[in-house]
DNA sequence: TATGAATGAGCGTTCATTCAT
DNA sequence: CATGAATGAACGCTCATTCAT
């Protein structure tokens, strides 16, 4: 494979990519992508080159140009590419009608189990988008509350079946989620280093971490900073 | 203020700077990191440029190179900065000797109220660092990991206090101060858009969520995927 | 020639390059280098820009770079493509199987009729390449002392004929093959400023002057400062 | 020493400079001169920088500029004291009155005498002078001119002593004299470095070598090319 | 479909030089 | 006599982008 490259430093292409050869156009992108996806991620936005990127997909520079007009729709192509594989693939994961709880872990699942496979995926996303100009940011952060959502309506319906639903403040539920979300974030990038847990144990902890707290809030009994209540988070 | 300056597009400079008045250096060197920090947060750190920098600053680009050296020294110059501060803001807040829960709780509302009061210098380091080559992010995750060490000491100390002490691995413990970590940058960064909450509220909804769970954990009665166990978490 | 050419300061492209034309990398190559050869050796390495080489070449800046990297290299290439040019010219006007005296007067006169068809190439390797750092030095020095070997080597095959052969130590006649260099590139010199002598006329001055001395010397003739044997040149 | 001297890279002052004290202006004049002499014979020109120049003489840039108006102007400065220098040893080390080929013997001693006792100011003014621009290559350009005439003069002293004197064209003159001062030269150089000869050494091969070439073209018995002369020159 | 050739524009960096003290 | 503070101008180099084929 790479057959005809000349590389200038040796690197090869990636994928099954072959240079040179006629390719219908749906693979190339695709091939274009890949490279590019990868690039990003390893070396950021600006230290990625064009010419870097050509010759990691196995390409010459114009066709890049030809097929995704400019490096910053580039940069968005992939990062549709990866908001769309990462939606997908949570909301495969999820298994609907079950109860909130048992969505709730089949979606973190799911999540980490993603993010796992596709590090360069997850670190374009979590890493390289929010930092290169709005427009980039604004469809993770889209994304982002699409997972936000999300999980405030699994809270919601949690709620729904509680006798305290009353007192609890949508401002609540929505920083919950939040601080959910940020929290399944940073247990990702832990999980991408080597030592980090797997995807099954980090969704595992995540979950007896936050349901228990979620019930808390939920029933009303927060910890409060005035109370000395502390006591009852570790009392019997 | 700001006096002399000719700025060729018309910025003005940061702070109190007045252009073109001779100024001691550590006093000089204070101005540029606060135009670096600000550059750096708004624009990242490829698109902020020397020239913007030195203009934000009210002076001329050579002094900064004569003071800083380049342009990576200048940015390392404000991470530390901006880490220090962020430490120092935590480590001022913790109320040492009170209870674990009550440190957690003062230790978070420092850390809001820091971020939120300078929200530059937040997304410098949460957001800019970790973009870019691998010892801006390094310093970046050592403060982190700091603040992942004092949090998992904490709920070590809240632990030992419990029957369940010994139940308690290790991994977890690790696992839910990242996740708690995670969970305040995420409140922090919902905090510095507008609509978002408060430091006092960040920091309540933070513990009222976290402590539960936590207490959930260290008693063993964690929710469990294949009980129905999550019933214990809403039912009275 | 030089038909688009929208020179800033007026100047025209070095021999026949146009600019805009599509031309193959090969003969662009040359026309830098030809441009480069000119810059350096008119203004001096520090001197002549790359912005001002690009110009007179008929090419933009950037494409300097893609064929030749950097300013050093393009340096480096312009003294081996000198060099070689210069070695070779020697070495086909040699006249081999001829006697010694012969290969050294027809060596001399190639040398003396390159020089002085190529002044910007001599000053490129006599003047410039000395100064601008080692690696440049040396490559100089290397062909200096290629031509020197081969001088010493025709002195020894003159020696070799010699009864006095013996008396010859070796630092003998490399002192005099430095110093008949060293004499040669002198005449170089005064034979590119106007009022000098023609290739021709330097060969045989130089001949004259030198193959006596040699004979001098080889005969264990040589002047001293202590005899006053100095009257033997100019008694009859 | 150096005793104030704060150098940011650790170097220190030339000679006996110490830097801070109140010194008449004459010597603060020499320090500097020998501080750039040095630096602009190890560095060039372009790479010594004012700022390596003012440290090397323990002085503060500022005072650099009072005393020699720019950097051109300290070159200049530079090049006329070792002109000056050179030419100063050599004119001493001429014994006058005595024989001519005496003379040319003891300034030759002389020259290489100098040249090896200061390789700095002769490097400056044998490479790097030639190279920096026209003014300071036609004040070096002088000097030699003085010396070829020297030589020339000496030349035609002994040729006036000789029965052939008429054949004796004024150009071969100049020529021998311009090649006589270039194997000088070559000489110094190869002297400069390890394994070349002793000023005394090469001031004796040089006369072996050039004074029997002398007096063979004042015979005009100069060698020939259409001739098989050479024969003459190693035949008994 | 695919590419070799070519460029405009900008950035990081350096340095000779000058005030104000 | 001497200097810390400050700058205008230029240069090497890179890169996204576009023709012409």
């Amino acid at each position: 494979m790479c057959a005809g490259a000349r590389s200038k430093r040796g690197r090869s292409c990636v994928g099954g990519a072959t240079r040179g050869k006629r390719v219908p156009r749906a693979v190339r992108e695709q091939q274009m992508l890949d490279a590019a996806v990868r690039a990003f991620a390893r070396s950021g936005y600006q230290h990625a080159s064009m010419d870097d990127i050509a010759e990691l997909a196995g390409v010459s520079k114009p066709l890049v140009y030809l097929y995704l007009r400019s490096k910053e729709e580039l940069f968005a192509a992939c990062i549709r590419r990866e908001v769309a594989a990462l939606v997908a693939a949570v909301r495969a994961a999820v298994e609907r009608g079950a109860p909130a709880d048992r969505q709730l872990w089949s979606g973190l699942s799911g999540f980490f189990a993603h993010t796992a496979a596709h590090p360069d995926g997850w670190t374009l996303l979590h890493v390289q988008a929010r930092t290169h100009g709005r427009p980039f940011a604004r469809e993770v952060a889209a994304m982002r509350e699409e997972l936000v959502t999300f999980v405030t309506q699994l809270l919601a319906a949690a709620a729904r079946d509680n006798a305290a639903r009353d007192q609890l403040a949508r401002a609540d539920v929505s920083a919950i989620a939040h601080a959910l979300v940020g929290a399944a974030e940073s247990l990702a990038d832990w999980a991408g280093d080597q030592g980090g847990p797997s995807a099954q144990e980090a969704a595992a902890t995540l979950m007896d971490f936050a349901w228990a707290g979620l019930g808390n809030v939920l029933r009303g009994e927060g910890w409060s900073c005035e109370a000395v209540s502390h006591q009852a988070a570790y009392d019997g």
